[in-house]
DNA sequence: AAAATCACGTTGCATTTGCAACATCGCTCA
DNA sequence: TGAGCGATGTTGCAAATGCAACGTGATTTT
C-alpha cells in the first residue's frame, strides 16, 4: 500500500526526520500494512508484540475486557498515532489492553527492534527517533494522568465535566466535539450508559452544559447561548439540594 | 549528604552503568539532596521541573487535587523510585501533580538536561541511561494502565479485588501487605472511607478475603485459612442478591 | 502528663447510579 | 422497499455509596 508522506511527516516518532527516507527505511525494516474492518481487533490483551503501529486512516481504540465483558475505552485514537510502543519499549511485556478498529481503518506496522537498532540511516537519524521516543513515551503517561484524573472523580457529573474541560482545553473552545457516541463514552468514563445520559440531561437542565448529539457547551459562568435554564447556576456536583 | 551506593546501583535508570562513576556524575552535574518532612510537598502542582527525583529513604506519593479539596492518590513509592521523568521528558510541561511526603524521606534531584546530554563519563554511559529512560517511562505507562484498570471498575468491591490481584501479583502470593492505611487506601481507589471500611468487613463476611491492618488475603478458591465464612464462595461484586 | 491531632471504625440517611427492560430512530444490507 | 441491527433515549427499582457525625484508641505535641 502507498502511505501518504504528508501524514507520515507529522507523526510524532518522526519529528525531525527527512521524509524522503521514509520509503528506504520502511521497505528495509519490512513495514506493513493492513487494514480492518470496523469491530476487528488489531492486538489482543495477552498478546507479545514486537511491531509498534501507526494509525494511517480511520479510528481505532485502546480497550480493557474483564471476565465479565465489561469494556472500558483507554484510549481513542485518529490518524497520526502511535500504539503500541509502551508495551514493546517496557521489553516485550504481554499486552494488558486489547485495541480494535472503531471504524475501517489502516494500519502501519513498523518492527520496533529494527527501526530502533538497525536503521539504515546513520546514527543522526536514529538520536532523532530515539529522542522522540522518549518525548512520546512521557506524552503518553501525561495523557494516562488526564484519564486518571476523570476516573478518580467520585460522581458521573464531575467525570463528565472534567472530560469536558480537557476537551476543551485540547480544541480551545468551549464548545467541543467528542469523537464518541453515548455508548462509548460511557466506557471511556467509566459509567452506566443510561446514568449517564440521564446525568447529561439533568445538567443541561440545570444550565450547566447544553448538547446536541456529541457537541457540548460548557456554560460556566457564559453568556446564555443554547436556550437559558430557569435556575441559578449550579456548578456544584455532590451538594444540590443541601447547600 | 552522603548517598548510599548500594541503593543508587538499584535504581532503574541506573541499571548497567558502574557505582565507582556516581559520585563524580553527581558532583559534575549538580545533584542535590533534601529532607522531607512527613506532609511536606516536594512538587506542587503547577510547577514547571528540570529536575527528576529519586527516593532516597522514606515513602512519597504522587496526588492530584481538585478545586473542591478532593485528594486522588496517584502513586506510592518507595526508596529506589524515580519520579517527575514524565513531565520533565514530555518537554518541561507544567505538573498536573503534586508530590509529597508520605513519612520523613531523603530525595535525590538530578538536574535532567546535565544528566542526560552534559554527562562527562563518554557515549557508552549516556545511551546507557537513554535505554533505561525509555524503558522506565513505558514502564511507568503500565503502571499507570493498571492504575486505570482499578479506577474504572464500576463498584468499589472490583476496585478493591483488582488492587488486591495486582498487589498479589507483585508479591507472588495470596497474601498481600498495603503500604498504604485506609484512608490513602480510599485515595487510591478513589472511593470513600468509611464506604471501603463497609465494603471491606462485607467481602470478609462472605469470605472472599479476610485481613487485618493493611494486610490481606484473598481467598479466592483457597483453603479456608483465616476464620471460614458461612455462606458459599461469592465472588460476584454487582449481583450478589439476584442471581 | 495532659492535650491535641490523627487514623480508624460505625451508623443513619439521602442521593446517585448501575441494571434491566422497552420504545424510537437511523442506517445497512438483502 | 423492507427487515434487521445498532445506537440512543426513557423509566422503575434496588443496591451501592458518598457524606456527615460521632466514638475510640493510638500517636504526637506541648
Amino acid at each position: 500500500m502507498q502511505v501518504n508522506l504528508k501524514l507520515l511527516q507529522e507523526v510524532s516518532l518522526f519529528q525531525g526526520l527527512e521524509p524522503e527516507a521514509f520509503h528506504a527505511l520502511f521497505s528495509c525494516i519490512g513495514a506493513t500494512t493492513e487494514r480492518y474492518q470496523k469491530g476487528e481487533f488489531i492486538f489482543l490483551q495477552g498478546d507479545i508484540i514486537s511491531s509498534i503501529g501507526i494509525v494511517l486512516s480511520g479510528r481505532i481504540q485502546v480497550i480493557q475486557e474483564d471476565i465479565f465483558g465489561n469494556r472500558a475505552i483507554l484510549n481513542d485514537f485518529s490518524p497520526k498515532a502511535v500504539f503500541g510502543e509502551s508495551f514493546v519499549c517496557a521489553g516485550g511485556s504481554a499486552l494488558t489492553v486489547s485495541v480494535q478498529a472503531a471504524e475501517r481503518s489502516d494500519v502501519l506496522f513498523l518492527p520496533f527492534e529494527r527501526l530502533m537498532y538497525i536503521c539504515p540511516s546513520a546514527c543522526g537519524f536514529h538520536s532523532a527517533m530515539i529522542k522522540n521516543m522518549v518525548m512520546m513515551l512521557a506524552r503518553t503517561n501525561l495523557k494516562l494522568i488526564e484519564k486518571l484524573e476523570i476516573t478518580t472523580k467520585h460522581s458521573l457529573r464531575e467525570k463528565m465535566l472534567t472530560y469536558l474541560a480537557q476537551l476543551a482545553q485540547e480544541q480551545n473552545s468551549a464548545t467541543v466535539t467528542s469523537p464518541l457516541g453515548r455508548v462509548d463514552l460511557a466506557d471511556f468514563l467509566g459509567v452506566d450508559r443510561s446514568a449517564l445520559t440521564r446525568e447529561l440531561n439533568r445538567m443541561q437542565a440545570e444550565g450547566l452544559i447544553c448538547f446536541e448529539k456529541n457537541r457540548y457547551t460548557l456554560r460556566e459562568l457564559l453568556a446564555p447561548a443554547c436556550g437559558a435554564p430557569p435556575g441559578g447556576s449550579a456548578l456544584r456536583s455532590r451538594l444540590p439540594s443541601r447547600a
